[in-house]
DNA sequence: ACAAAAGTGTTCTCCCTACACCCATGG
DNA sequence: CCATGGGTGTAGGGAGAACACTTTTGT
């Protein structure tokens, strides 16, 4: 077998609707190279372990968060993108309710905090390539799987849906239609509580639910949004 | 820096469309593990390559193949996939027209062949779990893509496009609906030579414009075939 | 009473679908 | 002249898009 001396690690990119506002969790780092900056989450894979497995520790780790939902992304591995060795980075692309974790750092992390994704620091490798990968698939996700769910809190108003919705996809969308094309769908229930916002009519709360997603998905049902 | 000695690979599923069915370049190893069994081509990569320069070493070293469309698919690490040390592969998604191509066998294989998807020999490591990952991308992104004429000649038969569809997509397509839509899009040339198959009326051949489907992708438009 | 956000229905257009007959050639 | 595959049009239904007023609450 050839000599190689490559080395593997994991990324993450961990998304959360925060304020109105799609989010990104970062580290900063408290290790060469880039000791200070601002990263991605992740590390080098250990010999015994899955990539997903890696992930999920190095989250852990570095940011005391567990995803509710993960997917690999991308695998990134151009010879010179970590200054040290050659370092392949297969990457994931994680959502998390940020209301459900206390973020914390912890091993080779000085800090962790969420940014939104319009006003991001430098970062550094080629975290930014990453994140802008994982943006375009969280946008293309989001038109043909109920995955919004996954950024919202259990409980939610539809108007939350909705502008999550116009955030990430960076358009207008007629309430009317929107409502009713999701209702259609019968994946929610209506629960009998209303939340008032401060001022206006208050709101009903809305919870997604995946099993009738997952019975509908069965039957030949696609979800799908403009 | 952490101890770790996981090797890194690239593997790669080549699509062609021969005898009105898909097939798939497979090589027969002439190397240990599995030294006579059928693999994807692929190897480790070299210290100073990209991935995407690993993937077309390989393919033109064990198949002598150069190929049209070439995609990152996924990468597969789980720590027992190689017998021998750990291995994680980066897999590639690659099309081709079988008629350009002179498949020859060189390093590390001892034989090259096109299989029919439908009648696949025993694969070794997870590449069979590769090859239905490929599959399954092949037939979303016929939809959403023009890939298909990847796979055709250069000049082809509306009904060899269309049997491609069918194939792929494993459904009947109405003959008239199907030549209606894609005729909208005006991505084709309809050439002024006809062929005549053996029997029948002779068809017209069609050519894939690629800059008109780059310009009308630019002013928005979206390939869409259901 | 007014400001703010929630909730709701109809019309029009366009695209998808289903469907059947004639045409050009070779044998 | 017959068998084989190529080429074409139309009608109906359904889904998306556009669009504005009423309701409920807090102040």
């Amino acid at each position: 077998m050839i000599r190689q001396n490559i080395k593997i690690a994991v990324d993450a990119v961990v998304f959360g609707y925060k304020d109105k506002a799609l989010n990104v969790l970062l580290i900063k780092r408290d290790i060469e190279p880039f000791k200070d900056s601002w990263a991605l989450p992740g590390g080098l894979v250990l010999e015994d372990e899955s990539l997903e497995q890696a992930v999920e520790r190095e989250l852990k780790e570095e940011t005391n968060v567990t995803v509710d939902y993960m997917e690999q992304l991308y695998s990134f591995g151009k010879p010179n993108r970590d200054p040290r060795n050659r370092v392949v980075s297969v990457t994931y692309f994680a959502l998390v309710k940020p209301e459900h974790h206390d973020i914390k750092a912890d091993t080779d992390a000085k800090d962790v905090a969420w940014f939104d994704v319009q006003d991001l620091p430098d970062l550094t490798f080629d975290h930014k390539t990453i994140l802008e990968k994982a943006k375009g698939r969280l946008r293309s996700k989001l038109t043909y799987e109920p995955i919004g769910f996954d950024l919202l809190d259990d409980k939610f108003l539809f108007s939350d849906l909705e502008k999550l919705y116009m955030t990430i996809l960076e358009k207008q969308i007629d309430r009317r239609n929107f409502r009713k094309k999701i209702l259609s769908f019968n994946i929610l229930e209506e629960l009998d509580e209303k939340v008032s916002e401060g001022r206006g009519r208050p709101a009903n709360l809305f919870k997604f639910n995946k099993k009738q997603y997952f019975k509908h998905q069965k039957e030949g049902f696609l979800f799908d949004i403009k």
